[in-house]
DNA sequence: GTGGTCTAGACCACC
DNA sequence: GTGGTCTAGACCACG
């Protein structure tokens, strides 16, 4: 279902936070699906089950999931999860058009790199490759 | 010249290699000026010579600084750190553009928050300082 | 498993970084297999855990090795610890031809010394070990 | 007549040994000729006398030059100078081909190196040669 | 006085 | 248990 990087610096449960979080956003789990049981992720990712534990609970804490007692984890209602992205996003663009400016980024030169990026998601055997190097 | 945020999460040094980089970079510390000395500023911030070592080896390590036994610790070429942020804008960037489109964000609604950010930039004169989560 | 020269007047860290590079350079250290941690190897060695872990942030920045946090440090990939290696070679090699020009060496003469030197090496397992200026 | 460079993480007193020594192995500083004294030197180079004075002392401790008490410091004898720096060369190279090895490099390889860097030594952009006064 | 290294001992986050 | 951060105090090389 998802994997774990050992050479990524971040804690085990961080990343499991995200993936689970990107598979939402994806909807690859559909709204009001059942997430796998943690006893069952932490067999199939061989990890401790209190890693797993952990990274549910941030999930339910963040609002992607939401767990009933005695029955299972389930993923929230996607328009929540669509609106807590944008939300995200929005912030740290804030923050990045600061940076931007500080370090003498003109809104041209920033505009333009944005429209080359958008679209240009995966597949990055063909075309030009990394523009600022 | 710098505040340490005791309830950053983040480690020590590593607040103290962006707030210093920081000055740098709005060139208040100007190229081949004398930073304070590894225990002065420590003395200052209340904190162990020690961590400010680590952070200016890190800043050395990164380019911002160079540093002379006996002598002390001086700005890097502007242009250098210049560059090296720039860079850096880019580079985030590419990954936000990644998380938009995921969460839905049109390259419209993006490239209209890009202009109502730019050179929004509030004072944050009134008492309070940075938050984080 | 390594032995420090208390006579080198390299700092302890730098010593403990060379010594387990090479170890992994010769593959004495497999690929992802786990190194001591940082205080079984200070107990051993007989110094502070402090120096072996400063030995081990730079081993991973120089991508020797990556650390997970709670589980230990493993061995990075092989083959770019090779690359790594063989381009410091060359780099070495040319300030060094450099100097011979300098130094009045032909290239004949330093080729005629290569010839003599390679596989030449000796085993240094009477007693002597390592000898500095 | 030599130069300092701040950003160079050696001691100062090493730079001013290498230079001079340079000066000497290239002819520009000849045989028996007198170099500037401990405290002009230092006046010129805008360091502390100290810092020359532990040069010259080095510079003595390894052959390059000797000193008469009262008059001055001179040049050593030419071919001690190159001699001692052949020996050097080769030792260094003996520590280079056993790393190449180690690094999998081949002798042939190392070989085909050499020739390509035989006399690729690029022209610093100095403008005036000054003799010694 | 300056940067750089080291020790001894502590606490934290993570697994 | 592991790696990562921090403190307190010390010594060294350098200028």
């Amino acid at each position: 279902m998802i994997l774990i990087d050992y050479r990524d610096r971040r804690p085990i449960y961080e990343q499991v936070v995200e993936k689970m979080a990107d598979l939402m956003i994806r909807g690859i789990l559909p709204q009001d699906s059942q997430l796998p049981s943690v006893r069952n992720l932490a067999t199939d990712l061989a990890i401790n089950p209190n890693t797993i534990q952990r990274a549910y609970v941030e999930l339910e804490r963040q609002g992607y999931i939401y767990s009933v007692k005695g029955k299972g984890s389930y993923v929230a209602e996607n328009h929540k999860i669509r609106e807590k992205n944008r939300q995200e996003v929005f912030k740290s663009l804030e923050v990045l058009v600061e940076k931007a400016e500080a370090a003498g980024v003109t809104m041209l030169e920033f505009q333009e790199a944005v429209i080359q990026m958008y679209g240009k998601k995966k597949k990055p055997e063909e075309g030009g490759g990394k523009q600022h190097d």
